[in-house]
RNA sequence: AGGGAGUUAGCUCAGUUGGUAGAGCGCCACCCUUACAAGGUGGAUGUCGCAGGUUCGAAUCCUGUACUCCCUACCA
């Protein structure tokens, strides 16, 4: 206690010495057994690649709020964290490290690279865990998971082989979307669709006949080499004759069918388009239905294989179209090129263009997964928050296609199948089976392919369990209570738990889940490598300290919607911390010689004893507990946020300490005594409260305070359910006096402010009360109103001389005083005659919108009672206000 | 093209059963008044995208319309 605080709050000399203690204190523990009531959250597990991005901040601040505020509020509360081995991800950056030393994953062969991965993951797998730290989030550390691990490696290999004897998972041949760099199946979470200026060719098929052309426009070229139709519109009346016949496809010795299709737009292009069902999924689908053959002309790496033909084979996408129209041309088949701007797929992780490839892959049939999935979210055993997301949810189970789930990675979950080299027999297995079942070959070899990262992310919430052996972490946490994550993966990662959830727990994963927006820069658009527009969250905690950057994200993250993240309004929360860290130091600096009585707060005197400064703030206490609450439990976290910040700025700073001042700087009386223990009270109260919102300066603040126990984090979270034995000494009586006091010294001090009074000028005052409750009011006010406006000499009594003064009536309710404040010598009266006509004009304009309204005698009929009620007394006190200054002008005037 | 969202003060955004518009930052004026200049006090600022409609009353509900954005799909 004896140490200074010093002027200024410095994050940096707090954050890290408060975590470690809490997370070497065991506070953020959960325990599988427990007679608390259970509240668990799965962190949606970063990439071990990953750096924390202001997704995350936002994403984490959210869990880490409900975590700290359930876990103050008496639960059990689990926050279990893990990493995801993001296949792809992982697997480029440790190649382009082997590209720095020259060395290649091909090279090194299958089992070396993995070492290497392994090798960079140790060293780098836990560095998004310490940025975690440096957030605040309090997660139960000794949990953590990553999907490779032995346990969830298993979930992975019994959940595959189980949907596999049911028929859910099965292998074929289709078309997927293809990064010839990495040579693998991406997902269409990884496509980038980027609009690129091309070109649109119009290419000349000879009718085989002889008689002419058909015109195909295309911008792809190259894909005519495996072309197997062109297609008109069954009912385009300039092609109908011609369906049925051939055309001979350019620089081949092919002759293909022309065929008729309703996907066909007559309007577009030409009305005939080339069908290459190997290379486009709608040429795809187009094929299934003519029962076309596929000509696949590329390679794994997207080069032009023997199927383009000598001529190209081994050609790049690019090299063989350039190819491609040169022969066109010269043989004068290219009719015309013209410019098109078209959206074009790209690897999100290569940067290469995507290409539909037709190869073997292994799929999950999602059609009985999906019912049950659709069931629990219908029926609102799930819940979405904001609830506009089910539709979206229920929208895309409607659609929802088969989920490919093999990669042609290294890094991952090897799929569990084991191909007999003599019998091709196909055997899918938890463990590697010896012989072949069918022909009792020894010779087994198991599938090179991975499993989708998504695969074993949608087992995450019993996986990280410790599913499939049972035990007290699942009885005692599965289902989770709440799911926080952004919309852009409702559909890859959440709707997957649910399905997996529902069949292999037989309940679903998470009751209820949040979904928030996305983190925008400060023009709105998404945060991306490729923009260089990204924010590091760890950054900003550097410069303004964690608690600053949670606080803004809360009151930011209003509706669920995307925000555009502005460091101004981090700044404007940075400096919020600041003012609490100085009022509590000042605070501090009056309760050196509190002693916390023993009786606690019975040691208060009653109700009628305390000041109405002390009533007042514990009414307000109660105000901002209720509204904290309301926030929380209905996820409007800014609500939350904002009435903290409101009670703690507005209420407790500019008006509570004001008016305790003159106490607290007078003799150590009974009155002064009772309002250190109000003041140190209510500094429990607001470190206990924010807390979850900004973990570190509570927790420093909360251990300097008298009144406290061992450690914020663990301290109860107050509500005016829990908090009862304090609130009732608040008075809403008091509330009037306050109020009332408040706007005496807020028209004093407009007075002074207009007539450019210095503010370290004291000046003469007279209060003239209209009744006696006023009078009896501002005379037990009297010290507070001299020193907040800065009084010098204060007279309570009658208006009596108005001339050369300022004039300002304050009314509240039926009361009524006037504030006068002789001017001579200070300024120029016909300022103040300008200042009271604006007035004027104001409440006339106010007086008449009231009064034209409760003239109207539909208003008077159809309006609720306290509504017209409420009219009434504002025009009341518009009215005795204006009745005030009219007879002021007058008197000033003269 | 389909689905969704937005349009409120110079900027970023609140505004939950319809009852005379709010915050932060910025701006102007005066101040280092012994917690805080990352501060204090006072002040200015909005036909709530546009047009209709329902209503005594609309930022709020309905219809239309303009513009912006997001997601999904994609023009061969």
């Amino acid at each position: 206690m004896s140490e200074q605080l010093s002027d200024r709050y410095n994050p940096q000399e707090v954050e890290d010495k408060i975590y470690q203690w809490w997370e070497s204190s065991g506070f953020f523990k959960a325990q599988d057994q427990s007679t608390k009531p259970p509240f668990s959250v799965i962190l949606p597990p970063p990439n071990v690649t990953g750096f924390l991005h202001m997704g995350h901040a936002l994403d984490h601040t959210i869990q880490d709020v409900l975590i700290r505020w359930k876990r103050m509020s008496g639960f059990n509360a689990l926050w279990l964290p893990g990493t995801d081995h993001a296949g792809i991800a992982t697997q480029s950056v440790v190649e382009r490290e082997l590209k720095k030393i020259g060395e290649t994953r091909t090279h090194l062969g299958r089992e070396k690279f993995l070492e290497k991965v392994w090798e960079w993951k140790h060293t780098y797998g836990d560095r998004i865990y310490k940025q975690m730290r440096r957030l605040g989030d309090s997660c139960d550390w000794d949990r953590a998971v990553f999907t490779l691990d032995e346990n969830v490696s298993q979930s992975v290999r019994k959940v595959f082989v189980s949907l596999f004897k049911k028929g859910w998972i099965y292998r074929g041949q289709r078309l997927v979307n293809w990064s010839g760099p990495l040579e693998t199946a991406i997902s269409d979470l990884e496509v980038e669709h980027k609009s690129v200026k091309g070109s649109m060719y119009h290419i000349k098929y000879p009718l085989e006949s002889g008689k002419g052309f058909l015109i195909v426009a295309t911008t792809r070229p190259e894909t005519l080499l495996g072309d197997v139709a062109v297609a008109v519109h069954p009912e385009d009346s300039r092609y109908s004759s011609l369906i049925g016949q051939k055309v001979r496809l350019p620089l081949t010795h092919r002759t293909i069918p022309i065929i008729a299709d309703t996907y066909v737009d007559q309007e577009f292009g030409s009305g005939v388009v080339k069908i290459t069902p190997a290379h486009d999924f709608n040429d795809y689908k187009v094929g299934k239905r003519h029962e076309l053959p596929l000509i696949n002309i590329l390679d794994r790496q997207c080069r032009l294989n023997e199927q383009a033909g000598e001529a190209y084979q081994g050609l790049s996408v690019s090299e063989g179209r350039k190819k491609i129209l040169e022969n066109l041309k010269a043989q004068e088949l290219l009719e015309k090129e013209e410019p098109h701007v078209h959206s074009v797929g790209h690897c999100s992780r290569s940067g290469a263009v995507v290409e539909p490839f037709l190869s073997e892959q292994w799929f999950v049939k999602t059609e009985n997964l999906a019912t049950p999935a659709k069931r629990v979210v219908e029926s609102g055993t799930i819940r979405f928050n904001p609830e506009s997301w089910t539709k979206t949810y229920l929208h895309w189970m409607n659609i929802i296609e088969d989920w490919c789930i093999s990669r042609q990675l290294w890094w991952g979950h090897r799929i569990p199948a084991w191909h007999c080299q003599s019998c091709q027999h196909i055997m899918v297995e938890e463990n590697a089976p010896s012989r072949c079942e069918k022909c009792q070959s020894s010779e087994l070899v198991q599938d090179e392919d991975v499993l989708d990262t998504w695969f074993s992310s949608a087992l995450w919430p019993f996986s990280t369990m410790g599913w499939p052996l049972e035990n007290e972490t699942q009885k005692t946490f599965y289902p989770t209570s709440v799911l926080v994550t952004g919309h852009d993966i409702i559909f890859f990662w959440v709707a997957r738990m649910i399905m997996m959830g529902l069949e292999f727990k037989r309940d679903v994963p998470f009751r209820e889940i949040i979904i928030h927006g996305l983190v925008r820069d400060s023009q709105g658009r998404k945060m991306s490598k490729s923009l260089n527009n990204s924010i590091d969250p760890v950054e900003l905690i550097e410069k303004h300290g964690a608690d600053a950057l949670r606080f803004t994200l809360m009151a930011l993250t209003a509706s669920g919607r995307d925000l555009k993240f502005s460091e101004q309004r981090l700044e404007g929360y940075r400096n919020f911390m600041n003012k609490i860290w100085n009022a509590t130091r000042f605070s501090l600096q009056n309760l050196v010689d509190f002693e916390v009585p023993s009786a606690g707060i019975h040691a208060l005197p009653s109700k009628a004893h305390l000041s109405p400064y002390d009533q007042w703030i514990i009414a307000k206490t109660g105000d901002v507990e209720a509204a904290v609450q309301s926030g929380l439990d209905s996820h409007r976290f800014s609500d939350a946020a904002n009435a903290l910040y409101k009670f703690i700025w507005n209420e407790f700073c500019d008006w509570y300490i004001e008016f305790i001042k003159p106490i607290m700087s007078g003799e150590k009386t009974l009155e002064k005594q009772t309002t250190q223990l109000v003041l140190a009270q209510t500094l429990n109260r607001i470190m206990r409260l924010l807390h979850p919102f900004a973990p570190f300066i509570t927790e420093e603040l909360y251990q300097k305070l008298p009144i406290r126990n061992k450690a914020c984090i663990v301290d109860s979270f107050p509500t005016i359910g829990n908090d009862k034995e304090w609130l009732q000494f608040a008075n809403a009586q008091a509330a009037f006096e306050i109020d009332l006091i408040k706007e005496t010294i807020s028209a004093i001090r407009n007075i002074r402010g207009e007539n450019r009074i210095k503010p370290g000028e004291k000046i003469s005052v007279r209060l003239a009360p209209k009744d006696e409750i006023v009078q009896k009011i501002i005379g037990n006010n009297r010290t507070v109103i001299e020193v907040l406006g800065r009084v010098g000499d204060l007279i309570i009594g009658e208006e009596g001389n108005l001339s050369k003064c300022a004039v300002a009536p304050v009314v509240l309710g039926s009361s009524k005083l006037v504030v006068v404040v002789p001017l001579e010598g200070l300024v120029d009266i016909e300022e103040e005659i300008k200042r009271l006509e604006k007035t004027l004009e104001k409440l006339k304009k106010d007086i008449a919108g009231l009064s034209g309204r409760l003239n109207n005698e539909n208003f008077i009929k159809n309006a609720a009672e306290d509504v017209v009620e409420a009219d009434r007394i504002l025009l009341q006190q518009a009215q005795a206000q204006a009745s005030s200054l009219d007879e002021a002008l007058m008197r000033l005037r003269n």
